[in-house]
DNA sequence: CACACGTCCAGTGCCCGTTC
DNA sequence: GAACGGGCACTGGACGTGTG
């Protein structure tokens, strides 16, 4: 959960009886502490990447049993002999995940549910009828269910943000933005697990259901500064995990506005890949372009913008074929080597990298220089989190623009999702939609004229 | 603690006055 | 007269309180 994390009440979601009670029959699940482990694992937010199950490192296991902290310092506690225990204790079956300090991977925990409690935990938070808290057992209470709004409303409005921060405005504006105002969004909910649950398969359909649950409870989100970039993420699951196709049935009516080729025509212009910069001003964008040199079919395309990001990023180039032959197979790693567009960009990059390197650092968007000493990071990832900073200042300066017109709009017009080079916009009055969309889009023209990138918004309703 | 009812608040749609 | 801001009424949902 985004707000108190590991304390028995932040974890005690409501969850349907059914499943509740279909858990404590099958299993020995006995104590307080038990239930909080087992929430932990199936609804806590802190989770891998890669296959979405709980991480379970040494200190998270050592707060959930309440382990004294100066044991966990001295080395004196085993995590795994507390999650056996928990396993033989309750017969649940565990699926545990070895860590690997060396790649950076967690150690993570998924219980294994036979198919008919999988279902009912896959149903387990919306459109329920009996509703009962999970850990506590307690009934649902709408009394509690108040206290516990206010205290999420009031810890998402006074949500700490840097003021020194030039993504403090955005920031605070986003998470000032009354709950009230998310209501119609969280009433789709069901109808996005329909889909979820018919369309999707495996780990992505688990995920997917897991982020739609917590927002059944958390949907408006909340956004936070972070160390090595302006852009704001969103706190814990949020509506910005969701993939697009769910979250644009939630947002169902709702206008987005994206910044087209965003990544791409910054770092052109910041590397000063002149050719690069016409090409795309010429195609207006890159994708059809793209697609058709590479003869990539349309569905693919989330693949190469990944492949799109990771090339502008700095990702190594063996790592970078790697990927591309992963994802989309050999005989594309050979295409897109051999684009003329590639082989510009990766010299563009390198020659940018030289430079990071030499400066020790980047001047931002916002004429802050940013050391490679500071990051935090060591070497070669110096480097490219340096990288993608300044490509990400420029980004969320550009953004402002828009972000400011709606500020200035009085209500008229609200933000429901940030997403770092797009946004959902939401318009008071359907007769100014088309007007307020024109100030929006020529503020954002205007802020990155002064750049020389050509960056357009472009706008769909979802 | 459940339920009912009243109040409050945010979004929506519409209208009106001002400005250019 | 078009565009725009502001205000007003209405609505539905969230909140708050009283009662048994």
């Amino acid at each position: 959960m985004p707000y108190l994390p590991l304390t028995p009440e932040g974890l005690d979601v409501l969850v349907s009886r059914t499943f509740r009670e279909a858990l404590s029959s099958s299993f020995e699940i006995r104590t307080p502490e038990d239930w909080f482990f087992l929430a932990y694992l199936l609804f806590g937010t802190f989770r891998d990447d890669d296959n979405g199950a709980a991480v379970v490192d040494r200190v998270s296991v050592a707060n959930l049993f309440g382990v004294e902290p100066k044991l966990i310092t001295q080395g004196l506690f085993r995590s795994n002999f507390l999650i056996a225990e928990f396993a033989t204790r309750t017969g649940l079956q565990l699926h545990l995940t070895n860590s690997n300090s060396i790649v950076g991977k967690a150690r993570t925990c998924r219980i294994v549910l036979n198919e008919h409690l999988q279902s009912l935990f896959e149903q387990c938070q919306i459109g329920q009828i009996e509703m009962v808290y999970f850990i506590s057992g307690k009934s649902f209470s709408e009394r509690e269910e108040q206290r516990r709004r206010i205290l999420r409303a009031d810890a998402r409005a006074n949500f700490p943000l840097s003021s020194l921060r030039p993504n403090f405005a955005v920031g605070t504006a986003l998470n000032r933005q009354p709950p009230k105002s998310f209501a119609p969004f969280v009433k789709r909910l069901t109808q996005a697990c329909e889909y979820v649950s018919t369309t999707m398969s495996g780990d992505k359909r688990t995920g997917q259901l897991r982020i739609l649950s917590t927002l059944s409870t958390f949907f408006p989100p909340t956004y936070k500064q972070v160390r090595n970039s302006e852009r704001l993420f969103t706190v814990g699951d949020s509506a910005a995990y969701l993939s697009s196709d769910v979250r644009d049935i939630l947002f169902s009516g709702t206008w987005s506005a994206d910044l087209s080729n965003a990544h791409l025509v910054i770092a052109a212009r910041l590397w000063g890949l002149d050719d690069l910069l016409n090409l795309i001003e010429e195609k207006g964008s890159i994708w059809p372009y793209l697609m058709c040199e590479l003869q990539l079919p349309i569905e693919k395309k989330p693949e190469l913008k990944k492949v799109i990001y990771a090339t502008v990023y700095g990702k190594p180039v063996p790592q970078l074929k790697g990927q591309i032959t992963r994802e989309l197979g050999r005989e594309f790693t050979e295409r897109y080597m051999l684009l003329p567009m590639t082989a510009t960009l990766l010299e563009g990059r390198e020659q940018h990298m030289d430079g990071i390197r030499s400066n020790g650092g980047i001047t931002d968007a916002y004429g802050k220089f940013h050391a490679l000493t500071d990051t935090g990071e060591k070497g070669e990832s110096a480097v490219r989190t340096i990288l993608s900073r300044e490509v990400g200042s420029y980004e969320f300066k550009v953004m402002s623009a828009a972000a400011e017109i709606i500020r200035g709009s009085n209500g008229q017009v609200w933000i429901p999702l940030w997403l770092h080079d797009g946004i959902y916009v939401k318009f008071r009055d359907a007769a100014r939609v088309e007007n307020w969309k024109l100030k929006i889009t020529e503020a954002v023209a205007l802020e990155s004229s002064k750049y020389g990138m050509p960056l357009k918004l472009v706008w769909e309703l979802s």
